[in-house]
DNA sequence: GCCGTTGGCCAACAACTGTTGGCAACAGTA
DNA sequence: TACTGTTGCCAACAGTTGTTGGCCAACGGC
């Protein structure tokens, strides 16, 4: 009972609950995946996600536990960050359905709202902290990275307006580059409200 | 009856359901904006929005008619595109919630995405034609204009990241608008499917 | 005065939602 | 064998949703 690391029966079901759901997070939304949807996917009656799971929020909290796993900045050349950014944030993306899950649901709710700040603040602005010049400014400055990467992950994958869904890898890089360099290593234009 | 213009003592209601929806729908998204609650905002029974506007989808589709009222490009010097762009898009978001509503809809509803996309198409590309240089790239540069300016309406209004939705529209200007001109009037940068 | 039209509300329907309790089949242990 | 805990399913609940039909009051032209 208290066997830790020991293998239960169970244990595939609460596998195949939980990628069901993030597979249906992803293309629904929150509201719209439903409990009973997500069952019939993982072949399962509906009652086994209430017990395994307790509800229907923090089945979401389960599935959408989300890691960037960004690169350590150290390992990086300062002119290289935003190539390196860009791909990286690709190749995670397109690696399992949670990002677009999360995003999708944290439109409508708050507690996934919540988590893509957690994440935001935990992992976006660390990264940014190591990586900018150490002026006042890191936090706006890892705004403007979230803000050029969240329109990418909506445009490319959620809304797929054409031309940006079906841009290669390659080309996505060689247009965003640039663009997250600047916001990570140019000196802050002018502003209204300088300190 | 054939009277045209006539105005009906109806038409208040009208207006005010289609206010309400207005509101609920970019505060809640689609699903979550229900019709009772709609009704109730507008203080009227929830079966006079179904007489009005016959069925939730339609209402939407009411609620959601979206113009960004883009300038014309010929009115601006090609140096201030970007700037011009930028402070015209905040103002215009923050004028009504309809394009709120419409972005937080689209994640979820069919009819709000295609929406979406036909307001990139109809409205973004042709303005993107006339301020690019003639290359044919007019789609891939729309396209990136519309990731940048999604995501800080994302970033901004929707997910409300601290430093995006807290930067003064000066502050934001100065950021956001090299990047756009950067998109619009760049060479193309090296690629893997050079034509 | 009358009467058709319009504007509005109430009550109800059927479908679907998350969620719960009870019961059968099975595994392992003694 | 009998016993105990786990794994699973079925049926049902209570609430909410979009949607509908019928009824009543106020208006406007005659």
């Amino acid at each position: 009972m208290t066997a830790g690391t020991a293998a239960r029966r169970s244990d595939a079901t609460r596998a195949a609950i939980l990628a069901a759901a993030r597979r249906r997070f992803a293309a629904d939304g929150y509201e719209r995946a439903t409990i009973r949807a997500i069952a019939a996917d993982a072949d399962i009656d509906p009652a086994m996600v209430m017990r395994y799971y307790g509800s229907k929020e923090r089945l979401f909290a389960a599935a959408a536990e989300f890691d960037l796993r960004l690169p350590d900045p150290a390992q990086l050349s300062r002119s290289g960050y935003g190539r390196a950014l860009v791909r990286h944030f690709l190749e995670r993306w397109e690696e399992d359905g949670t990002f677009v899950a999360l995003l999708r649901a944290a439109v409508t709710n708050d507690a996934a709202r919540d988590q893509m700040r957690d994440v935001f603040a935990g992992q976006i602005i660390p990264l940014v902290a190591a990586a900018a010049p150490a002026d006042r400014r890191v936090a706006h400055r890892a705004g403007l990275v979230a803000s050029q990467m969240i329109g990418l992950a909506m445009t490319r994958y959620v809304l797929a307006l054409p031309p940006i869904a079906r841009m290669s890898r390659d080309d996505v890089v060689a247009w965003i580059a640039p663009v997250l360099q600047r916001y990570l290593t140019r000196p802050a234009p002018p502003s209204t409200a300088d300190s």
